[in-house]
RNA sequence: GCCCGGGUGGUGAAAUGGUAGACACGAGGGACUUAAAAUCCCUUGGCCCGUAAGGGCUGUGCGGGUUCAAGUCCCGCCCCGGGCACCA
């Protein structure tokens, strides 16, 4: 009987689902395994080959923990809030919870398909009411929390009213505070605080509050009509959709993570990620070692605080700069620069964060005619403003040291402010001199110091004189946490006189309402002002929805209890299951999801409802898999800007008067044009297109013109010159550097490749996509799940080549046949002989071990080598098959289930044991030893595998051969390395 | 600029300091077949010697070093991928 894919697969697929075979009991009996996916957001586009590739190595891990006597959680669900449901509803009025479960259905479908292992009865969706209850939940007990700085751990905010009923509030305690201030908050007494009316105090408390409203400078982006949180802004332009963003300021509700910066850091250490996403979080995190260095102002009382890593420069400081938005610029400027200052000022801050960013190199500023006074030296200093200093960071303000600072050399050198060296050795008329191994040389107590010592001598002076402190700096920002959208939770918060206020638990969840838009209000107001009724009591709600983020922060706790409609989870339930022990999923989440992740866990940890502060013990990240792009090159006709109803064609001068002429002629032509010229300098970019065709389109390099226009009848208006049916094209054609263009016989109409074939990310809109139902129609998804392991490592990204699929393909076939003779079920009882089992065991422990270290490109090599050498023995046997069938059942589960009832098993090959490997199989009777002479390999001889060392010694230079090789010379040594290798030195 | 990864055949890739290129794709040759598909066998890093059996040299980005022995360890470069970035 031939290996039919397609029935056993489905045959199969009907039997787990009947028997429930992967149902999970919060089995305590059991010791627990917790294997986790990062869920996926359901898109419209449907699962391409990239997106299994995580979810079939967790399966292999869940199906082999399984294996091996662990109860699994292998649970799977949807992050199901988000923008593009929102979009599409914009456009055509389709209700977003419609097209996500439409989108759901099909993710569903095609998931099935693959074979995995999934516990489909927890499944849990952001979007569904059950589940955003809780992420409301936890929202409420964030707002209902602050952190207390000296014991590192959230707590209560009636602890912190009690307390300030009873002490009331000493005010700047550095430290206490962090995030975004909405204002200077001043001290106040007990007595203060109880005289406060309530909305004075709520207000206060906002200050405290792990979830909070403040007006702050927020990442608005027009063209999505949002805020966006730090994360999810790339080089100042959106990363969905790539609108520019402004910095704007306005009240906003935020998460105030940065209270929990060092522990963010901290616990990364023990935890078993990938260096790179580690690293990556440090990066974020950006935790820096300074002083805070107080500078006094010279016309006006007060300071000027600036932060500093560097205060070993001190004495190299010729001016102060503060950031345009500072608040001590409109305080401290006098009144006849007052209209230059504050021109600039108004300037500055109009700037998009995208302009300050791509004009880094500009250098402007402006001075505000004040003075402050160095702490040291008591000269005074004068006060700039430039915006090379960056409101957000730090106190906004800086002490600048040209000698020793680039920014600050820059700026020095562009107003003609005078600089000083700082460091033995440093030409200052170059450039300043950064090095961290330097000698002080700038006058004063600090000369002659190395750089280290400095650093501490300067801030103990600093201390002493009470003119600065020790201070930790953190780039980490607090994170936007509303967004002015529809599609996403509503956030649980009702304004009594303008005052916020938390609605009562008994009241969640607050069921997104039915709007007749989903677009803003009229006047500006985000979607959910549209619904009839939006309030409580008479109050209005709060109308701005919670972030894509908010329902993936916790998600992991849902599984494990997914229909406890009393709490997130049951105490029982999370001290069963614990942490993640294997989490998998993209790099992409490094500095978004995953720090969210971390920081609620840490949270719901510090107030009682979670026995861990960490989510995941251990984070595998899958490469992307990506995909050979085709694309041709395209000249529009006509003027810019117009890409619709445009005709395309290979060349055009930019004027209407063209002719279809030869390829070759058009080609010619092409590099001896001026606009080929202007293309490449960079210029006139709108005649030049560049379109992304189907893959499937393309043979040899030849496009199939009617087929790729069946699938881009976009491209219909387009004349193509030698159009005949078929169109040349290649992969970048066009050389740059050598600036010429290979083309082959220019009869065929073919372009040989002069660069590397085009690779990214697979995406429909680059139409390079393979559907894993295609593959699995074809081959069947056994052959899939072990192609995409085999591919390669799975933390490497690595392209889609489905020609080689036929290899895996192959492999099963094979093994199936070791289960049949002349196409006859036969197994027989016989006792394997010895190769036959050391091909087995071989196997068994390699595949073991290789499963262990998450190493499954080399399992299924494994498995190929095993196949190919019983094929050859001829081997039929039920004491190699059945623990082989074993083994191979976490990687191809269908066929394993197949052949397990063959060998007569009626239940699920799923609760097999995992067969152990056994040494003595692998024990060889005689090894090979390669003889090396000077490091140069010679010769081969074999002796019996149970000699020791020093016999292997004595019997390799008792060999003949050996002897006729050394002329009757003693060799100068003899190093033998156990069943390895004998090199002789002569 | 700073910080992480990584560089091995035509391709994807293997290799606790111990015979580099396992396994697979592709390519070439052959068998079976009326033919095709499927299947099976042989060759396949480069160069060279040999009719053949076989043998030699060379080879893991570049240059050094440690070692009996280096893809692997150390030092210095080059290149590619990723993260952070006027972060003081």
């Amino acid at each position: 009987m031939q290996y039919d894919h397609k029935g056993i697969e489905e045959k199969w697929r009907a039997e787990w689902r009947k028997r429930g075979t992967y149902r999970v009991e919060n089995d305590m009996s059991k010791p627990k395994y917790y294997v986790l996916d990062m869920f996926p957001y359901p898109s419209g586009a449907g699962l391409h080959v990239g997106h299994p590739l995580g979810y079939i190595a967790s399966d292999i891990v869940a199906r082999f923990k399984r294996h091996s006597g662990f109860n699994v959680l292998h649970p799977m669900g949807y992050d199901s809030f988000g923008l593009p449901a929102e979009q599409y509803a914009i456009q055509t009025g389709q209700h977003p919870a419609k097209t996500t479960e439409v989108n759901i259905a099909r993710y569903r479908e095609q998931l099935d398909n693959i074979g995995f292992s999934f516990d489909w009865d927890r499944e849990v969706r952001t979007s569904n009411p059950d589940y955003y209850k809780w992420t409301q939940w936890i929202f409420l007990q964030l707002f209902d929390s602050w952190y207390d700085h000296e014991q590192r751990k959230a707590k209560p905010i009636a602890e912190l009213v009690q307390r300030f009923a009873q002490w009331g509030w000493s005010g700047g305690d550095a430290g206490a505070l962090t995030g975004d201030v909405e204002e200077e908050l001043g001290p106040f007494t007990a007595n203060d605080w109880n005289a406060f009316e309530e909305r004075a105090q709520q207000r206060i408390l906002q200050n405290f509050r792990l979830a909070y409203l403040s007006e702050a400078w927020v990442n608005w982006c027009p063209a999505l009509g949002t805020v966006l949180a730090n994360d999810e802004v790339k080089d100042g332009v959106s990363e969905r959709g790539g609108h520019p963003v402004e910095r704007k300021r306005m009240p906003q509700w935020s998460m105030r993570i940065t209270a929990y910066a060092q522990r963010l850091l901290d616990g990364l250490d023990a935890l078993d990620w990938s260096e790179s996403i580690k690293e990556a979080q440090r990066n974020w995190i950006g935790r820096s070692e300074g002083a805070l260095v107080k500078f006094k102002l010279k016309e006006v009382a007060g300071d000027i605080e600036v932060f500093t890593t560097r205060p070993d420069t001190l004495f190299g400081v010729t001016f102060v700069t503060l950031a345009p938005e500072h608040e001590l610029v409109e305080v401290i400027t006098p009144p006849d620069r007052r209209e230059e200052v504050m021109a600039y000022v108004t300037t500055a801050k109009n700037r998009s964060e995208r302009e300050r960013m791509t004009e880094v190199k500009r250098v402007s500023g402006v001075f505000t005619g004040a003075y402050c006074i160095h702490p040291f030296t008591g000269k005074e200093v004068p006060i700039w403003v430039g915006d090379y200093v960056l409101g957000g960071y730090g106190t906004g303000a800086v002490m600048a040291v040209p000698g020793g600072d680039q920014r600050d050399w820059n700026f020095a050198t562009h107003f003609g402010l005078p600089i000083i060296a700082v460091t033995e050795g440093a030409d200052i008329h170059k450039e300043a001199d950064e090095r961290k191994d330097a000698t002080i040389s700038s006058e004063g107590f600090l000369k002659g110091l190395k750089v280290p010592d400095a650093i501490k001598r300067a801030m103990d002076e600093l201390v002493k004189l009470g003119a600065g402190e020790r201070r930790i700096n953190f780039r980490l920002r607090d994170a936007a946490f509303g967004r002015q959208r529809y599609w996403g939770e509503p956030i649980p918060i009702y304004y009594k006189d303008g005052v916020p206020h938390a609605l009562p638990e008994s009241e969640l969840p607050l069921v997104l309402p039915e709007v007749d838009k989903f677009l803003p209000t009229e006047d500006g107001e985000p979607p959910l002002a549209r619904a009839t009724n939006w309030s409580y009591n008479g109050h209005p709600l709060e109308t701005t929805t919670m972030p894509g983020w908010a329902g993936s922060s916790w998600y992991f706790l849902r599984y494990m209890d997914p229909q406890n409609e009393g709490r997130f989870a049951s105490a029982d339930a999370i001290n069963y299951w614990q942490q993640v022990d294997l989490y998998v999923g993209g790099s992409e989440h490094a500095t978004g999801h995953l720090l969210y992740f971390r920081f609620w866990t840490k949270f719901l940890n510090d107030r009682g409802w979670l026995p861990f502060d960490e989510p995941a013990k251990k984070l595998v990240n899958q490469g992307m898999i990506t995909a050979f792009s085709e694309r041709i090159l395209l000249y529009r006709i006509g003027g810019s800007g117009e890409s619709r109803g445009t005709s395309f064609i290979l060349y055009g001068d930019g004027t209407k008067d063209y002719r279809p002429i030869t390829l070759s002629q058009s080609v010619q032509q092409f590099l001896s044009s001026d606009l080929h010229e202007k293309y490449f300098k960079g210029k006139e970019r709108d005649h030049y297109v560049e379109v992304n065709i189907p893959t499937e389109c393309v043979h040899d390099d030849v496009v199939d013109i009617p087929a790729m226009l069946r699938i881009r009848p976009d491209l219909n208006d387009a004349v193509f010159i030698a159009s005949h049916g078929w169109y040349w094209h290649g992969h970048n054609q066009w050389d740059i550097e050598r600036n010429e263009l290979v083309v082959g016989q220019s009869s065929s109409f073919r372009f040989t490749s002069v660069k590397e074939p085009l690779i990214e990310k697979m995406s429909k809109s680059k139409y390079n996509v393979t559907n894993p139902d295609a593959i699995i129609e074809k081959y069947g998804a056994d052959t899939l799940r072990l192609y995409e392991m085999f591919l390669g490592p799975l933390e490497q990204s690595k392209p889609w080549d489905t020609n080689g699929i036929e290899g895996t393909s192959r492999f099963l076939k094979k093994f199936w046949n070791l289960f049949y003779e002349s196409d006859v079920y036969s197994v027989s009882d016989e006792a394997p002989t010895k190769a036959e089992f050391k091909a087995l065991h071989a196997t068994l422990k390699k595949v073991t071990e290789d499963i262990e270290r998450m190493s499954f490109n080399t399992s299924v090599s494994q498995f190929m080598i095993a196949v190919n050498q019983l094929g050859e023995l001829k081997c039929h046997k039920r004491d190699v098959l059945e623990p082989l069938t074993i083994a191979l059942a976490p990687f191809a589960p269908h066929i394993a289930e197949e052949l397990w009832s063959k060998l007569g098993h009626t239940d699920s090959v799923t609760g097999a044991k995992w067969p152990q490997w056994d040494a003595q199989y692998l024990v060889e009777d005689n090894f090979s030893y390669p003889i090396s002479f000077n490091g140069k390999t010679r010769m081969q001889l074999e002796f019996p595998i149970a000699l020791d060392a020093k016999s292997v010694e004595a019997a390799v230079l008792a060999n003949p051969e050996v002897q006729s090789r050394l002329e009757g010379k003693m060799p100068k040594k003899v190093i033998v390395v156990p069943k390895r290798i004998v090199n002789i030195v002569v």
